[in-house]
DNA sequence: CCTACCGATCGGTAGG
DNA sequence: CCTACCGATCGGTAGG
C-alpha cells in the first residue's frame, strides 16, 4: 500500500522543480533563469531536472498553463458575491488586489509570456479560460437593467483593464507618488468604473454632494 | 568645417547601437539579446561596441532614459487639445492608440523594466517626467466644472490605466476573443472613462435612448 | 574599428 | 538521481 503514496517521490521531485522555476521565472525572467538555478533550488543535480521535463521551455509551457495569473483571476471573479452591481465590482477588487497584495510578482508570468514569448501561448490560454468567462457573463447579466448597454464581454473586458491598470501603475509609482495619487486609489478606480456603467438612474448615491 | 560636422561618425555609430539595441530588446528582453547581436545589428564587430558603450547594462539604461514609452506617453498627452474634456479624453486616447498601431512594441520597454530590473529605473524615471505631469495637470483643470471631484493626479492615473489596459488586453485578446469583445474597444473604453469622471448634468448627450 | 582571445556559464546529454 | 562531460555562447578585454 505504501509501495504507491497518492502523491509519488517522482510527483514530488516534479513539483520542486516547477516551484522552484515558477519563483525564478517572476523574479528574474525567463532567459534570465538557468536550469542550473531551478536544479539547485530544487534541490537536484542539473542533470536529476532533466529526468523530469525534456527542456528549460518545457517547463516554462507546464507553469504557464497551470499558473498563468488568469487561472487566478477567472476563478475569483467568478466566486465573487454581490446582490447590486456595485457590491459585485467592489468585491471583486477588493479580491483581486488582496490577492495581488500576497503575491505582487504573480503577474509578472503574464508580462514575460508577453515579451518573451510574444504571447504565442495566447489561443491556449484564452481557450482554457472560455468556460469561466461565460459564467462570468451570466452572473453579470443579472445585473442588466442596472447598467449601460455594454456587451458583457466588453464590460468584463473592462473591468479586468482597471484592475490591471490599478496595479500596473500601482507597482511603477510605488513610493514615488504624491499621496493624491496614491490615496484610495483602489476606491477611486472603482468609483469611476462604477459611474462609467451603470445606468444613471434617479437613485443613484453619489458622493457629490458639492454639485454646485 | 566640415571636420567637425554636426553628427559626428561616432555619435552615428552610437545611435546605431542604441538602435539595434532597442529593437532587439522590446522584441526578445534584455536577458536574451546578446551583445554580439546587437553589435551585428548596428554593423559592427562586438569589441567595436565597448568602444561607445562599457558594458550592455549602460546600453539598456540609456536607452531606458531615452526611450521609455512614459516619454512618449506624456507629451503626447500634453499636446493634445480639446474645448470640453470629452474632446480633450477622446484625442488623446486616440493619439496613444495611433502611436501604439506605429510600434506595438514600443510598451515593451516598460514590461521589460518592470520585470527583468524590478523597476528600478522607476525614481529616475518618474523625476524627469514630473514636469509633464505638472503641466497635464494644469491642463486639466480648465475643465474642472465637468468633473466629478477627482483629484488631477489619480485622473491621470485612472487615464493612463484606461489607455494601457486597453491595450493590454488588445494585444493579449487580439484575434481570439469574440467581435463584440473587440468592436469598438477603445471607444467603449472611453465611453466608461468619460462617463465615470462626468458630473451627471441635465445637458448630458449619453447614447443610451433606450433608457428604460 | 577589428581580430583574437579570456574565463564563465549556458542548455543539454551520456553513462552509470 | 549524480558526475562529468559536450559544443556553443555569453559579457567583456587586450593589443594593435
Amino acid at each position: 500500500m505504501t509501495d504507491e503514496p497518492l502523491i509519488s517521490k517522482s510527483d514530488r521531485t516534479a513539483r520542486a522543480i516547477l516551484d522552484s522555476a515558477y519563483r525564478l521565472f517572476v523574479s528574474q525572467g525567463y532567459a534570465a533563469t538557468s536550469m542550473r538555478q531551478i536544479a539547485e533550488d530544487a534541490g537536484l543535480a542539473l542533470g536529476s531536472a532533466y529526468n523530469h521535463f525534456s527542456s528549460k521551455d518545457d517547463i516554462f509551457k507546464t507553469i504557464i498553463l497551470k499558473r498563468h495569473p488568469i487561472f487566478v483571476i477567472m476563478p475569483l471573479i467568478k466566486a465573487t458575491k454581490g446582490n447590486t452591481i456595485e457590491e459585485f465590482i467592489r468585491n471583486a477588487a477588493r479580491t483581486l488586489v488582496a490577492e495581488l497584495e500576497q503575491n505582487p510578482e504573480f503577474i509578472n508570468l503574464l508580462l514575460i509570456e508577453m515579451v518573451e514569448f510574444k504571447g504565442q501561448h495566447a489561443p491556449l490560454l484564452f481557450e482554457r479560460v472560455w468556460p469561466d468567462l461565460l459564467a462570468i457573463a451570466g452572473q453579470v447579466a443579472v445585473f442588466q437593467d442596472e447598467l449601460q448597454p455594454i456587451p458583457p464581454p466588453l464590460l468584463l473586458r473592462a473591468f479586468l483593464g482597471m484592475f490591471f491598470s490599478y496595479f500596473i501603475t500601482d507597482i511603477l509609482l510605488k513610493n514615488l507618488m504624491p499621496a493624491a495619487m496614491q490615496e484610495n486609489a483602489l476606491d477611486r478606480f472603482v468609483d469611476i468604473f462604477l459611474n462609467g456603467i451603470k445606468q444613471p438612474v434617479d437613485n443613484r448615491k453619489l458622493n457629490t454632494s458639492e454639485s454646485l
